[in-house]
DNA sequence: CTCATGCAGTTGACGCATCAACTCTAGGCT
DNA sequence: AGCCTAGAGTTGATGCGTCAACTGCATGAG
């Protein structure tokens, strides 16, 4: 069943640019994040969950969730943003060893000045160069791909 | 000039279906080429540049130039690859101490196998999942962007 | 009670990727 | 000659990401 035929090497072209691509942008994204408030993309991602749980302490496998990440990803960022202050980690020996994780004020602020600017950058670099028919092939094969993949018996969720 | 509005929810919800559906999919082909092969996306695309210059011996200018890496990520790319035995690295004393490098009858092994395995994976993982017009407006984007970016002074190519 | 099983989270090792700092060579200038 | 600069390549530090192995607690079976 396994088709093992080659690419031909229009195909083999159209996967390279299309990957650089991916990757240019999103070092470009990446880079004025940092650039512009010192921020990963990662510790946005991070920043933005914490952030819409509106106070809330979110657990690991909530933000595993909400992110699509893998436990062990989110705990190793956790740690590093935990080291440079964005986040607290609480011990709520309550009921178990659970931990919450929320924003600290320095959290707060981190986010609270990056997420217009990463949006606006989003914006220029992505969305403002789409015609309405690549949004719509981006967007169905985006769709497409998640279903795939996932419901596949692939990854955690 | 820089756009400071923010994203609507939808087009948040689309930036965040496409950067995780890349990402899925960049997982599973690596995640493949790892099972069945034992060699990372990475290892993939050295071997591949050096088989393509058939025999020859590529300096790292040229596979930093050839791949769209930065001369750093190269170095420490073949650095691996060489403790792994995939590469070689001749110190041509001859006119000052410029290193070539070339595949292995190892790496030679590696890339021969993978290639048909790897590129029927692409296939169907990727192309055999677009309709026409899907393709189009990605090569449309893809172009779009690595022109816009590449030469738009941000990149060393 | 005690052990097995399972789930949440952590940790260590390692590869990938970038940045900044460094070395080595060559070539040009005075 | 002596020096300066530029380019090629390397190295170390550090962050990102995955995998496998681990800890701690809870629950259910014997």
């Amino acid at each position: 069943m396994t088709e093992t035929r080659d690419l031909d090497p229009e195909e083999w072209e159209l996967w390279g640019a299309w990957t650089r691509a991916q990757r240019l942008l999103a070092q470009e994204l990446d880079r004025a994040l940092q650039r512009d408030f010192g921020i990963s993309k990662a510790e946005f991602s991070v920043l933005m969950a914490l952030w819409r749980a509106a106070g809330r302490e979110l657990r690991v496998g909530e933000l595993s969730e909400s992110l699509g990440w893998e436990k062990s990803r989110v705990s190793h960022q956790l740690t590093r943003m935990e080291r440079r202050g964005f986040v607290a980690r609480t011990e709520s020996g309550a009921y178990g060893r659970r931990t919450g994780t929320k924003l600290t004020a320095e959290g707060r602020g981190a986010v609270q000045s990056a997420i217009t600017g990463h949006a606006g950058n989003i914006r220029r670099h992505f969305f403002d160069t789409l015609t309405p028919q690549q949004a719509d092939a981006i967007r169905a094969w985006s769709e497409q791909t998640i279903e795939r993949i996932e419901s596949h018996g692939d990854v955690s969720a």
